[in-house]
RNA sequence: GGGCGCAUAGCUCAGCGGUAGAGCGCUACGUUGACAUCGUAGAGGUCGUAGGUUCGAUCCCUGCUGCGCCCACCA
């Protein structure tokens, strides 16, 4: 027997969804849910929280439809992050990074990897993803990293990676060069410094404007435009860069825009993207003026080197000031790169990269998706993934680090490298190239860009590149679910690899969640101080609550604003309304039996609820295999709170509270079997419902529904298998009568301001069935939930219309006349209002000709009814003026 | 500078070419056996704005306004 309080802790440590979700059913067909692998820096967040509740909705929902269900995890070893965080930690412990080999800080990060990956997965396991955990891969596995070789390898050989010399994005901090996606613009309060550059043979200057005067020593020249009138003159003369006797010319060049600072412009090479490209075309010097870290190197004045960049920009500027070469300062709001991990800003820097040719990559995979053999959903982020693939430029894929996937080349003494799987595969191209034997080859000291491994996942955790039973059967049956803000790191990317390595799409279906943030829409941060741990909630309302609020809220192309009110408001409460009306259940015997048919249900009532709760599970399947999870837990939420404990049990309370008859020789027997019979119905009826409840909850709140489904005597958890033509229309509509008789009265007591407890005499009339049947099937019901006595009434009575029936309530003394009056004047004037309207199209001949011939039946349907029902309000108000 | 999304009740959001919906909140009333984490009833919206298409627009199209996001190497 449930406890009287709902309290999910009690309960949802003791389920374990191991077993089904390792459970491969091989003659079933194949579906899989990948995972999208959490970094292992730390715990889980709300956004994961959603994430992996939708892929887990899906996943059980597949699995009692009788998929063979592979729901693959997977943890990220996430290089940068992961690397930061753990020199973050030494550091705190008071070990600094240049006193660690290589070695010795791997070995500090896979420690903390270990830690932090258990933790993960315990909170996948209290959250309650049915993953397959005995299936558990890490993106730096041994198999991942031969995979991950391999992809280099072949890349490479087919000339789609290259190793070059080329201005990249570099991340001071992190000492490392990062991709064009890791790159964040910020918009900073910032200066523009006008700067003098002294004409180097005669007398005067040109003003230069800068956001960065500290790059001036890197400075090979001022360009103007060739069509500035101002500037014309001075092109092909020398300045003197300041602060320095360096000679530089002023050139000519489109790249300068006279309408941005002062019309000219220095040109930093070694230092901007922009100036770069100027330097090729006016054949310029490359000064580079700063080291790795971002600090002045040794091509700078003496009393600079070694200075941290934006010392060096407070000190330059002081110098210029002094030696009044700044003309003025202008405060303006700068756009300025950060890197999105460091958060510092980046320094362009010219270094040997690894880079990925993406074009050939990114053209397969627009292909893939233009040809609908993988979707979006919703569909309109594909605009986005083809903008970005359109514009793909050269992906960096090396990083000065140590956590990663070691580059798989090999260097030779002489500068010359070796792209190979292994360092034996290596060693033997070296020989064959060198012509002798012994050859000294060192691995190259980089690792890859995290995605890089992540864009192999969906056919790496199935065995890449070994052609295994698994690669075959779930390749590209796989659905992936994740936010829209990294379709590019990985979705495109998952793409492109996929197509390349596997010659096929890894899946038809991509669906992207919103992303959560707090109550007020804003992005949890933990700077804001505004991020909710789920695991916390899971303590306090149970995973379920959890998983039912997000899912409740999860509209598509929508974020998700959550808070732990909601959670408790939406969630806590409806398991709580469940929790109740199964116990409720459990003290009225009601067991689940097996041989109970829905479709031969005798009583209107079972009727009713078999019909209502069929509909629900067919709406909820609908909702799921469209990825409509708030429209699922509405389905589920209206028609239990609702229909179920609103209406049905309600209605069945009285005849489960009828004493059962003992069948003894003096009584009628067949009534007293009648009602034993009934009562049975109504119990498992009652059983029945519950069952599918939990059935069609299971997905989304697996934890309850496993724990009430075994409390009414299922222990297996399948998929309902619903009538869908059953046949219980008269039924079901005089169910619905009574529901709007009920509703009517408690509507009008109350507008009568009559207590809802007070019994009151009713006539009724013209109910459109048989009365004297209706009231003997009914009567209790009405008693109890309307609070009327169906038989003949006396004295002053109020009339209340219900379809096309009418209720006379005997009210003699009881009201206000004058009240009521006005009460009925106000009806008929608001359904004059809507027949007038109704009307107006009616007599419209184009809407004659035009609609539908449904649209205008519905049309004079409505008028009728309608007409009929100010006719009887009406008739309302003439009685009572006489009364 | 390009592109995308959003705008519906006090709040959070569904919806839809044919008389506006839910949850929360609010108001009134109601509890001796499922549930106050509750029940019953009710108030509350000219569906951002201006045009257009249509017999009919909250819904489709266009402009505008406001908010949010993405992309882009500019001093």
């Amino acid at each position: 027997m449930l406890d009287k309080n709902f309290d999910p802790k009690s309960f949802e440590k003791n389920f374990s969804f191991d077993i089904e979700a390792s459970t491969r059913k091989p003659d079933a067909e194949p579906f899989m849910v990948l995972l999208p692998p959490p970094n292992v820096t730390g715990s889980l967040h709300m956004g994961h929280a959603l994430c992996f509740t939708i892929q887990d909705i899906v996943a059980r929902y597949k699995r009692l439809k009788g998929y063979d269900v592979l729901f693959q995890p997977g943890l990220d070893h996430a290089g940068i992050v992961t690397q930061l965080l753990v020199e973050k930690q030494l550091y705190a412990n008071g070990i600094k990074k240049e006193n660690l080999t290589r070695e010795a800080l791997l070995k500090e990060i896979w420690l903390s990897k270990e830690n932090s990956g258990a933790a993960i997965i315990n909170q996948l396991k209290i959250l309650g993803i049915s993953c397959d955990f005995s299936r558990l891969r890490f993106t730096m596995d041994e198999d991942a990293k031969k995979a991950v070789a391999k992809m280099f390898v072949k890349l490479f050989d087919d000339g789609l990676l290259y190793r070059g010399r080329r201005m990249v994005n570099w991340d001071p901090l992190i000492g490392s060069a990062i991709s064009d996606l890791e790159v964040v613009e910020k918009e900073i309060d910032g200066h523009l410094w006008h700067l003098k550059y002294m004409f180097a043979d005669e007398d005067g200057y040109i003003t230069v404007a800068t956001t960065r005067p500290e790059t001036l020593f890197g400075d090979t020249a001022v360009a103007v435009n060739p069509l500035d009138e101002r500037y014309k003159r001075f092109v092909g003369k020398e300045v003197v860069v300041p602060l320095t006797d360096r000679k530089i010319k002023i050139i000519a060049d489109k790249y300068a825009d006279p309408e941005k600072g002062t019309g000219a412009v220095k040109i930093t090479p070694a230092h901007d993207f922009n100036d770069y490209e100027v330097s090729f075309r006016h054949k310029l010097k490359v000064i580079e003026i700063m080291n790795a870290k971002g600090e002045m190197n040794e091509n700078v004045p003496e009393i600079f080197q070694r200075m941290d960049r934006f010392k060096a920009r407070e000190k330059v500027v002081e110098l210029l000031e002094k030696k009044g070469l700044l003309e003025k300062i202008e405060n303006i709001k700068q756009k300025v790169p950060f890197g999105d991990r460091s958060n510092v800003p980046l320094e362009p820097r010219i270094t040997y990269q690894w880079f990925v040719n993406c074009k050939k990559l990114a053209e397969a995979a627009i292909e893939a998706v233009k040809e609908g053999k993988t979707r979006f959903v919703p569909r309109h982020w594909e605009n986005l993934y083809f903008r970005w693939l359109e514009e793909i430029r050269p992906w960096c894929v090396s990083r000065q680090i140590w956590w990663g996937h070691r580059i798989p080349a090999w260097h030779g003494p002489d500068g010359q490298y070796f792209v190979a799987e292994n360092l034996e595969e290596a060693t033997a191209k070296a020989t064959k190239f060198y012509g002798k034997n012994k050859v000294e080859l060192t691995q190259d000291e980089d690792v890859l860009d995290t995605w890089f491994s992540s864009g192999m996942w969906p056919f790496v955790t199935l065995g890449w590149p070994k052609e295994t039973d698994d690669l075959k059967r779930f390749y590209s049956k796989m659905i992936v679910v994740t936010g829209f803000d990294i379709i590019f790191f990985w979705i495109a990317r998952m793409m492109m690899s996929g197509l390349y390595c596997m010659g096929e799409v890894p899946f038809p279906e991509v669906y992207i969640h919103g992303l959560v943030r707090d109550e007020k829409g804003q992005k949890m941060s933990k700077s804001k101080g505004n991020v909710i741990n789920p695991l916390s909630l899971c303590e306090k309302y149970g995973a379920d609550a959890v998983r039912y609020a997000l899912a409740s809220l999860s509209s598509p192309g929508r974020d998700v604003k959550i808070n732990e009110r909601i959670v408790e408001t939406i969630g806590r409460n409806f398991l709580t309304k469940l929790w109740n009306v199964v116990r409720f259940a459990q003290m009225n015997g009601c067991l689940y039996n097996k041989d109970f048919e829905p479709k031969k249900a005798v009583s209107p009532i079972t009727k009713w609820i078999v019909r209502q709760v069929s509909q629900m599970v067919s709406d909820v399947e609908e909702s799921i295999e469209g990825y409509r999870f708030d429209e699922a837990t509405g389905h589920i939420y209206r028609c239990l709170w609702n229909s179920f404990c609103d209406w049905f049990m309600e209605f069945a309370k009285p005849i489960l509270q009828r004493p059962s008859p003992i069948l003894t020789d003096d009584k009628p027997q067949e009534a007293c079997l009648r009602l034993i019979l009934l009562k049975k119905e109504i119990r498992d009826a009652i059983a029945w419902a519950i069952v599918q409840f939990t059935r069609v909850l299971y997905p989304i709140a697996p934890f309850i529904s496993k724990k009430l489904s075994g409390e009414m005597g299922i222990l297996d958890m399948t998929w309902p298998d619903i009538d869908k033509n059953l046949d219980f229309k008269d039924d079901v509509e005089e169910i619905e009568l009574l529901k709007m008789i009920i509703s009517s009265v408690r509507s009008t007591k109350q507008c009568l301001r009559l207590p809802p407890s007070e019994k009151i005499n009713v006539r009724l009339e013209n109910l459109g069935s048989d009365i004297e049947s209706f009231v003997s099937k009914y009567e209790e019901i009405l008693s109890r939930m309307a609070g009327i006595i169906v038989g003949e009434v006396a004295g002053q009575t109020v009339p209340v219309v219900v379809n096309g029936a009418i209720i006379h309530m005997e009210c003699e003394g009881k009201i206000n006349i004058k009240e009521e009056k006005t009460r009925l004047r106000n009806e008929i004037a608001k359904l004059k209002r809507n027949r007038e309207e109704t009307l107006s199209r009616l007599m419209n001949d184009d809407f004659l000709s035009k609609a539908s011939e449904e649209v205008v039946q519905e049309h004079k349907k409505r008028v009728d009814e309608i007409n009929d029902r100010i006719q009887k309000v009406d008739y309302i108000l003439q009685n009572l003026n006489v009364m």
